[in-house]
DNA sequence: ATATAATTTCAATAATTTTTGAAATTTCAA
DNA sequence: TTGAAATTTCAAAAATTATTGAAATTATAT
């Protein structure tokens, strides 16, 4: 495999498992892009490299911005903008977990609390329904924290000992 | 909020919630639907109940039954067939962890380590690819395998004894 | 074995999401 | 300031994904 395939494979690879962290190809795939540039892109160079048009790159990529994954930077004399994405892995997780627990974690285990906490009428169906829902509930909370320290973990989790002592 | 509101908003609650572990709105929906559900339901009562057609709900309902979340059973004297959930949240956890993991992560992996092994020709833009991919391939693989060992743990994870270990 | 209830299939349709492209707006070098 | 380059906006179109419903198939109680 060439650099040229390569380069290709991974932007689409990465493009497709956008879904796996909630956002649309062409936001993934531009992601892809500036993940593996030697520099900061134009908005013309990406829509050259990912063949998009004008308005899709620059909704993108200003969604990427409001993730805080990507960032603009202006050179003196020039008018037009450059973008570059965080080339740190870790980081790069750090921020998807974050802005995932915010936008729909979050969400899903407060609305799990109200249900919860309905008042028990002594029926089956509300029983169980709040059975459920509070185990649900505390699943997704238990979780969430986890994924929160895992990824703030100030030492590298890479290393694997991390794995190694939970194993 | 009464018994009927709550079950709506969460049956809608956990549809929404679908895409988040890779599944479609009606499959989620008839999952919620039936792990709250006091008694095995039939094919005509999720219908009834969700407002789908036949044929979706044939369709998602065994997609549920592929993903090893729903269980078919078959009562004597009877020809129709009921249908029941997964009921335990761990278990349910566990499930959906090792099936995502099989059907997108696991092939992204491979595909990272297949891009990182291209020869290199030490041009810079051939090193970035194969410095980033190999750093997301290390990441990928550490978060894939930490998440089985947390999801197949057997003592109940739950009880944030585990989450106390890693804070 | 048969009749029929139950389920599955799948082409057609509907709903949703993404992308385009051109007009409107903004930005900044000169 | 000015004016052209750059960016943003957004209605329309395209692409994708989900749903329907009726015909075909399957399963089973009698």
């Amino acid at each position: 495999m060439q650099f040229e395939e390569a380069k290709q494979k991974f932007i689409s690879t990465w493009g497709s498992l956008g879904t796996l962290w909630g956002i649309n190809k062409a936001m993934a795939q531009i992601q892809a892009l500036l993940f593996i540039s030697t520099a900061p892109m134009t908005t013309e160079e990406i829509m050259e490299a990912l063949q998009i048009s004008r308005g899709n790159t620059s909704m993108n990529v200003r969604q990427l911005i409001d993730w805080g994954i990507v960032r603009k930077e202006s050179r003196p004399g020039e008018r037009k903008e450059y973008f570059s994405t965080e080339k740190d892995v870790q980081e790069l997780a750090r921020i998807i977990a974050k802005e995932r627990s915010r936008r729909e974690i979050r969400p899903v285990i407060k609305t799990l609390a109200e249900i919860s906490n309905i008042t028990d009428d002594g029926k089956p169906g509300t029983r169980e329904l709040i059975r459920q829902t509070k185990a649900l509930y505390e699943l997704a909370e238990t979780a969430d924290n986890m994924l929160h320290k895992i990824v703030n973990q100030k030492q590298n989790w890479l290393t694997k000992s991390l794995v190694k002592m939970i194993s």
